[in-house]
Formats: C-alpha cells, structure tokens, sequence
RNA sequence: GGCCCCAUCGUCUAGUGGACUAGGACACGAGGUUUUCAGCCUUGUAACCUGGGUUCGAAUCCCAGUGGGGUCACCA
C-alpha cells in the first residue's frame, strides 16, 4: 500500500442530526489527508429505509460546510467513484454479493424473522447468550435454493464465516487485534429489501473507491473482523485501520446527553459558539501535540495531526466546562470587526454592527458563549426596570449627585466623567464601590454589566438622565 | 454472560526503564488588578487501580486480579 496516495473517508447515515463527536472524527479524517494532500471522501449511507430521515442528508452536508470543512468527492460535487449515495449503488452491491455466493463465502437465506426469533430464543434458553444463526439454510441444496427463488420466497444474503480461523489485524492506535472466526455470526449481507447491510456496503464501496485508511469510532472494533473475512473472501488488500476513542458524558451517563447541553453539532453553533472553538477542543479529545501548546487552528492542527498521536485510550469525556473557556478565549481574541459579524443574529432587536464594533471591547471578555450577549446588552436599547430592593441604603444620594455631574458634562469624554464623578465621590465622602453600584443599577437594572461608565457615556447624555429620573421619580 | 478494548490529578492529558520531589490545561481555593461582573497576573489543593514478578532501578516491561467501556440485529 506504500505510495498510494491517501484517502480517508467520512459516510454519514440520514438516520439523524449530526452529531458532536461525529464532527470530530470527521476532524481527524479531514486533517489526516489534508496533511498528507490527499483525498478526502464523503459518502452518504444511507441503506436504511426504516429509519431514513427526511432531509437529513442536506441538513448534514450544511453543518459539516458551517464548520469550515470540505470534500474532494461526494456530494454535490460528485467525483470518479460517483454515486457517493449507497442507496444508489444497489447494483454494485448485488455484482459483488453474487460474486461471493460463486465462491461459496455466502449464501441465500430464506429463514423469516418469526425463525430468527424463536431461535435466538431458543439458544437463549441453552444458556447462550451471544447468539448466532445456526445455518439452517446452509444446508439447503442449490436446486432447493433455485426453487424458492423461482416462487420468489424472501431471502437476505448472509456470509459464510469459516470455521475454526483466526481473524487478525493490524489497528494504527490499538496494535494487533485478534478474534476467532467462531465468535462471527453468519452476517447478513443484502437484506430482504435488496438493500446492503453497512458491513456489507462499507466493504465494497471502501474498497471501490479506493479508501487508504479508515478511521472510525472504536465500537466499530468489533466489527471490523467481519470487515476483515470479506476483504479477504474478495482476494482485496486491507486498509489501515485506526480506531479512535469515543466521546461520553462528563458526569453520570455514558453518552453525550441533552441533558447536560448540547449534542447536535449544530446546536453548538446556535448557542453561540465558534467553529474554530469548538474544533480545537474537539482536537485534544484524543490527541496531543508534543508541545504544550492548546490553541490550535485548523491549519496549525492539519501541520501537527497525526494518527500515532491518537491516544490509545478508551473512552474521553466531553467536559463542557473546558469548552466554554475555550469558547470564551476565541470570543475574546476575535477582532471588533468579527465580533460584530459573528454576533449579530445574536444580538437584540435594534442594536446594528456598527454599534456591536462600538461595544464589542467591553463585552468580548464578558462572554463565554455568544447566546449570552442578548442578556448583557439589551439594557443599551431597552429601558431596565429597576428592582429598588436591590439598591444601597444610600442610593438617592448617590444617584442625586450623580444626576448633577452628568447634567454637567460637555465634552461627553470618558476621561472627564471619571474625573469628575471620582471627585464629586470624594467631596461627598461616598464609597466609591457603592455608589458605583447604585449608578450601575440605576442605568442597567442589573448588579453585573459591562464598565458603566463607559456605557454611560454610549447611552448619551439624556438617555441616562431619563433613566436616573426615573429611578428618582422625577417627572420631566 | 461470551468476545474485544482500556486503566496517571475531578476532567483532557505529558510521560515510551534512571532527568519524576510525576509536568501542563480546564475546573476548584486564595491573593492582586484600590467601581460590579468578566478578563488578566500570582499562587494553592489534587493523580501513577491493586497484587505479584523482571531489573541495580518501573508510572513506564510481563502476569494475575479488580474496575470501566464497547459489542453480540435484515441499525449504522
């Protein structure tokens, strides 16, 4: 396999909203041939009739693109291998599937689910727990297989696993892995809709359109031998394989759950969080770099990614705290421009870019995720209402004396509303800390706001009047 | 339960036989930045699952136990 240009793979089912920890292997996937310039494919699974969902196939292709990632073939843009939908390949599957009956490594199975059912039942009052097909229908003669085809009984198309066989291979991250054939069931192939089985699919079409490596989530394990008895049942070369640990929950549940947050990958995204954020955390869920370095861009992590460097481990926990202060960092680092851009749809009614550049320095470091801007601005555009309950004892005071220095700022610069509110503060012998508190309350209706006096003076002289009369319940 | 995989601070991890009094980051605690909150700076608490080997020497290698996870469909 040495000099063959890579290729890596991502092949999404519409059975479902993309998932977080599907971005991530996507992630891998993507940089891995990003790094080594070679091709990166997007396959749509979708041989599953029962649980198709419609539209998810657009929906999955948008949010992978939303995060800033792209495909050298698949959808949309087809490619040599085309099409990159299973559902449309059903020709293909069956070719090779009779390919396999020919060489006696399948077989045609007539048994209906009621059998199965009652057969696993069976074994399962045997004490067997793992249970298996039992191959009634190996036994079956080829005229009595020609028979039941001709009166079109249903049938699905199972492999035919040898007996007594080691089934080995090499895994990039978790070495050699080895199983004995005895533990494999006979798998069904084609299902009795015509529709390929994924094990079934994934073989062919990886191996049809010439996928190097496959990286995947480690459940996938076991499977893979499987995977393995068909490549060989063909006479095809094995790819790399590379198992990465999955994602859980950070607390009780096993799985990513709602409980906890979000899960869809483009529920991160409306809740305002940044692709750049969101893929550098993703990144160190599995991977380290050898330096100590954690801010990663996607170009940086496409130089440094490598599949050695998957860390040979279990499972990781998806640690929803460590994402938001990344969030929070990539918040903060953006530029007042970008900010505005990117926080505009998450902005209240009534406040444009151009006022979010203005603000944007006071509140970049204030936010973990975007979502939260709403709350920490709405007071710039909406009148607050002022719990009194929540005021210093001394709050007519202060809001008096701070009425009559702001009646009488001119310049409307921040450096002289400091000085002189500082120095009527100091005449009057206030706490400054308190006085402070009762002007922020006044103005915002609320104890934690971005620098008040810095909003003071974008609020504009007679918007804050108003508002410190109407605390006062002075009548214009 | 069978089979497979895994095991360093609460979490993500560094560590590939001596440089480890086990390092970093998040979270958490303390202090500072003499107007909130946030940010920023300083600082603290905190881990090699257990038991056997191998070796002059083990977090690192081997074995067992324990624990955790995955998987056993006409779903992917």
């Amino acid at each position: 396999m040495a000099g063959k240009k890579v290729r890596t793979r991502m092949a999404p089912s519409p059975t479902g909203e993309y998932h977080i920890g599907h971005i991530r292997t996507l992630l891998y996937n993507w940089a891995f041939a990003k790094k080594i310039k070679g091709d990166f494919i997007l396959r749509i699974e979708d041989t599953d009739r029962e649980r198709y969902v419609e539209g998810a196939t657009e929906r999955i292709l948008e949010v992978i693109k939303s995060y800033g990632f792209d495909w050298d073939e698949g959808p949309e843009i087809g490619g040599p291998y085309e099409p990159y939908f299973q559902s449309k390949r059903l020709e293909i599957y069956q070719k090779y599937s009779q390919e396999l009956i020919d060489k006696g490594a399948a077989y045609h199975c007539f048994c209906s689910e009621d059998r199965l059912a009652k057969m696993r039942e069976e074994q399962k009052t045997r004490g067997i727990v793992s249970t298996k097909y039992d191959r009634f229908c190996l036994k079956l003669t080829k005229d009595e297989v020609v028979k039941n085809l001709e009166n079109k009984l249903p049938y699905v198309i199972r492999m035919k696993v040898p007996d007594n066989k080691v089934v080995s291979f090499n895994d990039i991250i978790s070495d050699k892995i080895s199983v004995s054939s005895n533990e494999i069931d006979d798998q069904v192939l084609i299902k009795s809709d015509g529709f390929p089985t994924y094990h079934f699919a994934v073989v062919v079409d990886d191996h049809l359109m010439k996928i190097t490596h496959i990286m995947r989530g480690n459940d996938w394990i076991p499977s893979t031998p499987k995977h393995v008895l068909l490549y060989q049942s063909f006479g095809w070369e094995l790819p790399y394989f590379a198992h990465i640990p999955n994602l859980k929950e950070m607390g009780a549940e096993k799985k990513l759950s709602k409980r906890y947050g979000a899960v869809g990958a483009k529920e991160f995204l409306d809740e305002g969080y940044l692709p750049a954020a969101v893929l550098n955390y993703l990144m160190f869920l599995g991977w380290s770099p050898d330096t100590e370095k954690e801010i990663y861009t996607l170009e940086e992590f496409v130089k440094d990614f490598s599949i050695e460097k998957i860390h040979k481990t279990d499972l990781v926990s998806f640690d929803r705290k460590k994402l938001l202060w990344m969030n929070g960092q990539y918040i903060q680092k953006l530029t007042d421009e970008n900010f505005a851009e990117v926080s505009l749809k998450f902005a209240p009614e009534g406040i444009d870019k151009k006022f979010l550049i203005k603000i944007a320095s006071l509140v970049k470091s204030r936010l973990k995720t975007l979502s939260e801007l709403k709350d920490l601005i709405e007071f710039f555009v909406k009148k607050p209402k002022v719990d009194k309950k929540i005021l210093g004892e001394s709050w007519e005071k202060h809001l008096r004396s701070a009425k009559s220095i702001i009646e009488k700022e001119d310049s409307w610069s921040l450096e002289d509303l400091n000085d002189n509110l500082m120095k009527e503060i100091e005449e009057k012998g206030f706490k400054t800390g308190k006085f402070f508190m009762d002007l922020r309350i006044a103005i915002t209706g609320k104890k934690e706001t971005p620098p008040i006096n810095d909003s003071i003076i974008i609020l504009g002289k007679d918007e804050v009047i108003e508002r410190l009369n109407s605390v006062l319940s002075i009548k214009p």
